[in-house]
DNA sequence: TTGTATGCGTTATCAG
DNA sequence: CTGATAACGCATACAA
């Protein structure tokens, strides 16, 4: 069995010089006759050029870094499959490295990859303040980076991200229009821009339609997963309710929340009207569906490694591109009238829930 | 602002030749004087080797290639969280291509990578029938591959995969143990080979425990996910229950049938135990909490990636790995006592099931 | 133990 | 339009 072919192999059995193939195979200059011989022996050939090669040309290694805190965490799996689908279209090659697990030694291969150059660009999802060393060792280098939602606001590196502002008054102009006035907001963990931002625009959504906002129906769990959401429930529901709906902070805290509520016999939505912020997967196979404000999250994986690569190919300007989110309404929120208030609710019949048979088999 | 030390750079301020230094980077001989002054260049300089160059000297890519169904599958999730790992410790990158979305084009740039030696091994996670070209393709340009969890058996491949029989049996064992004489077993989709295996298990479980196995409790669900477990149950539940235990093929199937399960007020596992297969992680936060016989996902990872590399660094002759599932025993299943029938159960209480929450606040 | 020379497969420069 | 030839950065027989 021979050896691959290469362009010395191609070069010799055409009659002319390696360079020749090497114009020819990147589009420059050629006379038909030989772009049509070329074609051929390449063909019967079957050669294929060296990628390693040819970025040692280059002076590219022809891969990227991408570095997140878990890599599975839901809303990443999405967004991933947005970076995977553009890297599949630029054929370039990939480095994960999720912080969360052997958590030791992770941040120092990261820097490796940095300082040594062994990517050409880096993307950080969902940045905290623990990458803040790695975002400064990548500026420093003069890296290419640009981060996904990033948790902290910062100056010197590219950023995409979702309107979160808008999206928090999307939440709230929607639950208004379904009637609702109590209205309670749960954040997520402090640190967390999205929570913060997206209590902002609730609050600014309200104040527009001039309803009362009370802090009071402000609550806080101190992380922003399921879990978290599940033990707020637990405590929260333990007293009566006192809104008609709730909007959580993210869908994970969201989901969370109801698994627990459905558990306790809250009817979602009769009594309580949820919504939660991201567009989890999850949320379309919860029971009920969870009606929430999405981000494209795929699209903004594509978005921020088609950004990298402008950023790689020149030296692009600092940037901050914001994707719109929308709002997906489904079976957890619905209309409250204040007629119901004074025939008050029973408790979710055990069986035969028809609105929510309807809306599961939808 | 200078350009990147190189091998030369250190070489010469060192005063030796460069393969010198290469030998020393490559830890083979070199005088102790030598070696001191070296490093201490080195570290000065900041010097660190071109990973590129040194895998075209090496003649090799250090790149490969991962191909799965859907990269979004949870199960693919945790078995990507192992790759992962042993890629961060092999120092090597990583191509993706999960065939599910657009997937025209998709298997034609697998091809490529295959054929142009793009990647220096492959992965393809959980093969179906529809992967057998790219197999094909590999095993002829004798490129190191191994499938993880083939959903087919292929005589000329690398494959790690679990004991899936096994698992079935212990299913059987541990539903047997806790007092159920009724088990019924519902399949996934009718080519999945692990779906066929854990049956194949479980029916030998109940043979070798005297058990009558009945042919009419092993039910088929067209597919194997999560959606495809809601619909049966909706089926199922119709009818009053005829078992009082049900092993589902995966957890996916057995999260969707609990779902609709517990809307339907079926209490589990008072009126019926339910056991899957996986161990999912979704697993240990629905409620309850499922019981399942656990694949060591992320070790099956770790292997296929390890495996891998030792086929790529001499070719090993082929071989099967096979890992051991583990049954993990949680709230969704309980025991089963004849006495029980008599006073037949009551529908599980609204609020209050204290062994349920108990088990979720573990 | 160390230095010399060559190869790895491309691209780019610069004559022709 | 085409052909030598020098990078690209490193590894390794082979010779010293």
């Amino acid at each position: 069995m021979r050896a691959r072919p290469t362009i010395v192999t191609v070069a010799k059995r055409a009659g002319v010089a390696v360079s020749t193939v090497s114009r020819y195979l990147n589009g420059h200059y050629a006379s038909p006759a030989v772009k049509a011989r070329l074609a051929t022996i390449i063909k019967e050939l079957g050669y294929a050029p060296s990628w390693t090669a040819r970025n040692l040309s280059f002076g590219r290694r022809g891969c990227i870094g991408v570095v997140v805190g878990s890599s599975r965490d839901p809303w990443f799996v999405e967004v991933f499959t947005g970076i995977e689908q553009e890297l599949l279209a630029r054929d370039t090659s990939l480095r994960l490295c999720s912080l969360d697990l052997r958590s030791a030694r992770k941040p120092a291969i990261v820097l490796e990859w940095i300082r040594d150059r062994r990517i050409d660009g880096l993307i950080v999802v969902k940045s905290q303040r623990s990458e803040r060393a790695l975002l400064r060792a990548a500026v420093k280098e003069k890296l290419p980076t640009v981060t996904v939602a990033p948790q902290e606001i910062l100056p010197m590196v590219q950023v995409v991200r979702c309107n979160d502002v808008a999206a928090g008054e999307t939440a709230a102009n929607y639950l208004v229009d379904l009637g609702h006035r109590q209205i309670g907001f749960v954040r997520g963990a402090p640190q967390a821009t999205d929570s913060q931002l997206r209590l902002k625009g609730f609050r600014q959504g309200l104040a527009k339609r001039r309803i009362c906002y009370d802090p009071r129906r402000v609550y806080c769990c101190g992380r922003s997963d399921e879990e978290a959401g599940s033990t707020f429930a637990k405590t929260f529901l333990k007293s009566p309710l006192q809104e008609t709906a709730l909007v959580l902070a993210n869908d994970a805290l969201a989901l969370g929340f109801m698994t627990v509520a459905r558990d306790r016999g809250i009817g979602i939505p009769q009594e309580l009207s949820i919504v939660g912020f991201d567009g989890l997967p999850q949320g379309a196979t919860s029971f009920p569906q969870l009606t929430t404000v999405a981000q494209p999250m795929r699209e903004m994986g594509r978005a921020a490694c088609g950004r990298l690569f402008e950023v790689i190919a020149e030296l692009a300007p600092l940037e901050t591109i914001e994707l719109p989110m929308g709002l997906l309404p489904r079976g957890s929120s619905g209309p409250w009238s204040a007629m119901d208030r004074h025939w008050p609710t029973p408790r979710r019949p055990f069986r035969g829930n028809n609105l929510s048979l309807v809306l599961r088999e939808h």
